[in-house]
DNA sequence: CGTCTCACG
DNA sequence: ACGTACGTGAGACGC
């Protein structure tokens, strides 16, 4: 016979748990679905692990249970439940009778009670039983047979309670954990407990004594004078709070454990609530899809040759590939419609079609698509221009909500509410299956793509004029997204060599310290893996570990650095794990991208981030080290392209403080610019009440780094953690920075209040964030809200500046002539290629126009170098 | 595929 | 009491 196992759930305490853990979710009815998401998923994962026989689900009934007689306040203080979780329950309940697992609560007495009855007859009756619940307090219910489970970080994540664990967790046996409740308290629960006694306190008496009744039977053994006072004073309290604490094992239920048998969901019926809730993961985990939406028929006509009746003057067209970097996908076709017709080229109809290429060409024809900057550059590489674009779908999305990540036409078209088009994923595969499907499959996939394009245009059009964003699309973005592409299709020419030399080296100091840290440690072991490294470090050397990570001990290099005087391998570790970062990344990374031109063909990502940067992948060169020399010797493999030119840069110094003078309108910090002033160095006479001249590097330092916490969103935690003081050292620096820039203080607080009022926070160019969190009853999310409105206009504004001066710059480059070409921006940074004739021009031309960019309310500066690589500019 | 670590602004 | 600095991309590991 197979042994009997009940699974019991305190469902209360898992969908709270669920619903912190996760952020707030809706399905497209607007109803939030994080808490059952997070209990469904758990609930799943229990099944599958622990198959058990029997199960149930125990909720609290009501606000008064048997406690209050004891103790009126027991629960008192609570926040009440937020009603974005309360909207929650019913759908909980549903989802818990599709699968056909029993639920229960009973008048008068809690989860916990009908868990410690049911527990506690299990465990007579031979079952083995889990508890599983977000608190603690369970774990008083640890048996032989009984395990607790409660919830770590996360939701699937579990620590389980044996009897040993508990031992080994506090020091004392399951039944003594209400004694420790008894005389610490629970303050979530209202319990007083006895003052001045925590968890440390009260596990030391009882390893000493055993019970509460052995202490008092003691007392005068307790020669600690408060602390003995404040037993003698608070002896009732003691027990009662015990008594509160204590879980009833004989409550008077209705139900017998041999009814709780569970066999299983009902699959029709669980199916059914997913597809509601909109859950598709594990709808499909269930073999069940997600509710296809209906598909209207298309008629994509397939031509062979192009006659110009077939073309008019505005039409919607995208190019189809099937491998996202269209920097180096084969173009399989290009679909075009009016909507009167839709057609699919096959791309050798696209190359020997003139009279295509010459309406691609011409500016007059109008261009819908989606990705022009992707259109343009896939067509580039064959010599095929295209102009007139005029609407691009996947840069109007992302101005209306930058928040929502999705690429894809299907996705963006959904969040419009147009569903007549099929997802990438669906129609090629993914992972190892990727293929091309059939012609006609590929064609009408195309053109129900350009169909979309046509039939957006409006819709995002009007919202984004409506939000007074058409400009900032428009007038910056569109435009932008043309000289990015020219940027990308340009390319950075690299010495493949240099890097080679570089990377050779590297390996053999690589080796070298893998033989000196294997020789210490006396083993060999991978010295990447932060959980081998770990073990040696922690368990096998000894050292104490200083922060944890969800799987183990952090390894993190600001955790090392505190470690290093206590062990002279830290130091080599810490130098392998640089190099190892170098040769993997930045030699082999790099290696691997350099195209058959020589050249390394970043994409920059023009519809990614939520506050308005670019960013740089396949590969990113907006990280090339730059801080530490060993890696900044990378830069010199970056070169010009051409025999007698040189690589020329331009930076914006300070632009995020800038941005930030110039909302807040503090009039210091204004004053500061307009000074022209070493603005670190005069943050800190402020903050520090010195003369500027008195300022000593320590200082500067601290104040660059709450220069950095205001433009971040300070918090105390956060400079603590970078200036390595403590968190009241920090607070009371911010609290004299905030002192001293008045203006940024009321700019931080309005900011806040704006986001709460209207919903979004906005950059110099209209750009918007939505922050629905920033109302969050979470603290977290609520905080990461606040901190993200203060962190938002500025990064977005600075990013708006440089964006509007490559437009400028472009058109600077055109008017005057000059061979010059723009090759990279990096955030605050433009970097150019140029015949060495043109670099005197350029010092004066480049600075002018990207700080003529957008006026502030003090001065833009920029900074330029030019030199032989990257690395040599000087 | 998620986690950790580390490169940049 | 909570558990954090803002914004990114990539490589290695280990399930």
């Amino acid at each position: 016979m197979t042994k009997k196992k009940i699974v019991l759930l305190d469902g209360n305490s898992l969908a709270y748990r669920a619903f912190f853990a996760l952020p707030l979710l809706t399905n497209d009815q607007g109803i939030h679905t994080n808490a059952v998401y997070g209990f469904t998923m758990m609930l799943q994962n229990i099944l599958e692990e622990e198959k058990p026989t029997h199960m149930l689900v125990a909720w609290d009934a009501g606000k008064t249970t048997f406690r209050h007689k004891t103790f009126e306040e027991y629960k008192g203080g609570r926040q009440k439940t937020p009603s974005e979780l309360s909207e929650q329950f019913p759908y909980l309940r549903k989802m818990l009778k599709a699968y056909n697992i029993p639920q229960y609560e009973l008048d008068q007495y809690e989860a916990d009670d009908i868990i410690g009855t049911l527990s506690h007859q299990g465990d007579k009756e031979d079952y083995e039983v889990v508890v599983i619940s977000g608190d603690k307090d369970l774990t008083q219910l640890t048996t032989d047979r009984t395990t607790v489970f409660i919830t770590r970080r996360g939701i699937t994540d579990t620590e389980k309670y044996t009897p040993d664990h508990v031992v080994e967790k506090y020091g004392i046996q399951p039944h003594q954990i209400i004694d420790m409740k008894g005389l610490m308290g629970d303050s979530s629960d209202n319990i007083p407990g006895v003052p001045g006694v925590g968890e440390k306190t009260a596990l030391k008496l009882l390893k000493e004594y055993g019970s509460i009744e052995e202490i008092y039977a003691s007392l005068d053994k307790i020669t600690a004078k408060r602390l003995n006072e404040n037993l003698t004073k608070y002896e009732e309290t003691a027990y009662m709070s015990r008594d509160l604490a204590t879980i009833v094992v004989d409550a008077p239920i209705t139900i017998s454990i041999d009814d709780l048998s569970y066999s299983g969901p009902n699959m029709d019926e669980l199916i059914n609530i997913y597809q509601e809730l909109k859950f598709n993961t594990l709808l499909e985990k269930l073999g069940g899809t997600p509710i296809e939406e209906k598909q209207e028929d298309v008629e994509v006509t397939t031509v062979t040759e192009i006659d110009e009746s077939l073309l008019s003057n505005e039409m919607a067209l995208h190019i189809e590939m099937m491998d996202e970097n269209y920097l180096r996908a084969n173009i399989e076709g290009v679909s075009l419609t009016d909507d009167s017709r839709t057609l699919y080229l096959p791309f050798e109809v696209v190359q020997k079609s003139d009279t295509f290429q010459t309406w691609l060409k011409d500016d007059t024809k109008k261009k819908l698509c989606t990705d022009s900057k992707a259109a343009r550059a896939s067509l580039a590489r064959h010599g095929i221009d295209v102009n007139g674009i005029d609407f691009d779908l996947l840069l109007g999305s992302y101005i209306v909500n930058p928040s929502t990540s999705s690429t894809d036409v299907a996705s963006i078209a959904k969040q419009f509410g147009y569903t007549n088009v099929q997802q990438d994923e669906t129609v090629y595969g993914k992972g190892a299956r990727k293929a091309l499907p059939e012609s006609d499959v590929l064609a009408e996939h195309a053109g129900r793509k350009a169909l979309a394009v046509w039939h957006l245009r409006t819709t995002i059009e009007e919202q984004l004029k409506e939000n007074e964003q058409f400009d900032l699309y428009h007038e910056l973005e569109l435009p932008l997204a043309l000289i990015l592409g020219k940027m990308e299709s340009t390319g950075v020419a690299t010495d493949k060599e240099a890097l080679a030399k570089i990377g050779t080296e590297l390996s053999a100091r690589i080796t070298d310290l893998e033989t000196l840290i294997y020789d210490i440690a006396g083993e060999k072991f991978n010295i990447n893996s932060p959980k081998q490294l770990g073990v040696i470090l922690f368990e096998k050397i000894g050292l104490t570990p200083i922060k944890k990570t969800k799987t183990g001990y952090s390894t993190a290099a600001d955790v090392l650095e505190k470690l290093a005087s206590e062990h002279e391998i830290i130091s080599h570790i810490l130098l392998y794990r640089q190099l190892a970062k170098l040769n993997s990344t930045y030699i082999e990374g790099l290696l691997k991208e350099i195209h058959e031109d020589g050249k390394i063909h970043t994409r920059f990502q023009q519809a990614l981030t939520t506050t308005g940067r670019l960013s740089s992948i396949n590969p990113n060169l907006q990280n090339i080290p730059v801080r530490l020399e060993e890696g900044r010797k990378i830069r010199a493999a970056f070169v010009p392209s051409e025999e007698g030119w040189s690589l020329f840069a331009a930076d914006y110094s300070q632009i995020e403080l800038r941005v930030l003078a110039h909302m807040s309108e503090d009039e210091k910090l204004i004053q500061a610019f307009k000074d022209n002033a070493d603005i670190h160095r005069s943050t800190a006479a402020d903050v520090f009440g010195v003369d500027v001249d008195e300022v000593t590097a320590e200082m500067r330092d601290a104040a660059k780094a709450v220069n950095f916490g205001i433009i971040y969103g300070i918090s105390d935690y956060g400079l603590s953690q970078n200036l390595n003081i403590t968190r009241k050292e920090a607070a009371q620096f911010i609290d004299t920075y905030l002192a001293s820039f008045p203006g940024v203080k009321q700019y931080m607080d309005d900011i806040v209040q704006t986001a709460k009022e209207q919903g979004y926070v906005t950059t110099l160019l209209n750009r918007r964030r939505y922050l629905p969190e920033i109302k969050s009853s979470n603290f977290n999310l609520r905080s990461f809200a606040e901190r993200t409105a203060m962190n938002t206009p500025i990064q977005g504004s600075a990013a708006d500046i440089i964006k509007q001066a490559m437009i400028d710059m472009d058109a600077r480059l055109e008017k005057e002539g000059l061979q010059a070409r723009m090759l990279l921006q990096v955030h605050d940074e433009l970097i150019f290629e140029t015949p060495e004739e043109e670099i005197e021009i350029l010092e004066k031309i480049v600075p002018e126009v990207m700080e003529a960019a957008i006026a502030l309310n003090v001065p833009l500066k920029v900074e330029s170098s030019h030199g032989k690589s990257w690395y040599d500019m000087k």
